[in-house]
DNA sequence: AAATCATCTTAAGCCAATTTTAAGCGGTCA
DNA sequence: TGACCGCTTAAAATTGGCTTAAGATGATTT
């Protein structure tokens, strides 16, 4: 999945730049309207973020004319404040969301997932051997049998499970599931890790989840 | 379900697209009034959106000459003001409804299903288990008892069983019960959930509608 | 226009589920 | 062996949903 990010600050492009990356997203900046609508046009991408207010040349300017060459990928607005009149105008101008400054980037994630996957039907189903899990109606199964978890815990799984087969540090699981930033001196985690473990029956041997001494957890397909 | 969009404006068009993919119908868009009608023409379509306002050849047009070609699917207009003069030329043309723009989403999809419904059909009755609920009447069932509710306690139960089998999110019955799109940290949810599980008599042991703790609530048959 | 009634919304207290903290245990590695 | 790390458990703190009652709102009748 290739993104485009149209983003005169270099702070914010970059964080986002590291952070999708991450996430198995191929990743380009522009950091100008120009750059960022002669990129949109060429370079095939499959979903946009775009600055509300950019040097130069707007951002609704952009999607415009982006729209009107018959550019298709979702675009959604990084915006400073949300005012209706903005929402509306950037409707009309061809935005499919916005998301207002400063945001979370889990925030984010997610509704670039909501729009790749309403615009290009992307599955909301992730699978860890016999264990799927269901972003959209938060049903767990392992097999045929349905397993109740709390919300919190489907977070961590969810986590784990989209980077299955990767390492997952302690201080990115605080980072990411529970958003601490600071004070990585946390027993939850683990206090977590066995709650998952014992709800899923993951015993010794059969081993999904497995802790990394000194690092982190990885979930593995066995 | 087919249903064709013909509407210029992205932002409108994709709104809508999203909205009633998302309530499983086949949405196809044109932009314009030619290839409308081409599609039209074509596609076998069971219902058809069109804008009033349209580049080229006008919505009015496109409808006499589809159905002057014989097409016969309803077709409802999405017009910006609705003087009389317009309604009656629509309807001389061969205008099945009208609705306003702007409207809200959970109107048209009304207006769409009163069409599909007496042209093809389909059942007003929605049920889960032995309740069943009237979309033409208003009435509800629990088996042969008739149970009566309030406006808003109906809304929600429609919500609820048209979505059986799915968590529906707090956030998204807000939306599409109450139209609110900001300050979604209302109880009034609790309080039409608790009034319809007591007025449907559904007890712990007969758990229709059932709470997914931190997310909304699900619409389960037994 | 006033009174009445039904419906809808808000707010508060309560309870139960969830989340977090903390402490003891056991294994691992220098 | 002792410092460290993760596992497990129980108890404390917090959150979220349930339930009620009272206050708006809005429609209908007098």
């Amino acid at each position: 999945m290739k993104i485009l990010i149209v983003e005169d600050e270099e702070g914010i492009s970059s964080f986002l730049q590291e952070g999708l990356t991450e996430e198995s997203f191929e990743v380009d900046v522009a950091i100008d309207g120009k750059t960022g609508l002669k990129l949109a046009l060429s370079g095939g991408y499959d979903l946009i973020l775009l600055d509300w207010m950019l040097p130069g040349v707007s951002g609704v300017e952009i999607c415009k004319q982006y729209r009107k060459s018959k550019g298709e990928a979702p675009i959604i607005f990084l915006t400073a404040k949300d005012t209706l009149d903005e929402t509306l105008t950037g409707l009309k101008a061809g935005a499919n969301d916005f998301i207002k400054k400063p945001f979370h980037f889990e925030e984010l994630l997610e509704r670039i997932r909501v729009q790749l996957r309403s615009k290009m039907g992307i599955s909301s189903e992730l699978t860890l051997g016999e264990i799927t899990l269901n972003t959209e109606t938060y049903q767990v199964h392992k097999g045929k049998l349905e397993i109740s978890l709390t919300h919190k815990e489907f977070s961590l799984l969810e986590f784990l499970i989209r980077h299955k087969g990767k390492v997952c540090k302690r201080k990115e699981i605080i980072e990411r599931v529970w958003d601490i930033h600071f004070d990585y001196n946390t027993g939850v985690i683990d206090v977590y890790i066995n709650a998952l473990r014992k709800k899923l029956l993951l015993s010794n041997t059969e081993n999904y989840i497995q802790t990394v001494r000194g690092v982190g957890y990885i979930a593995k397909e066995i």
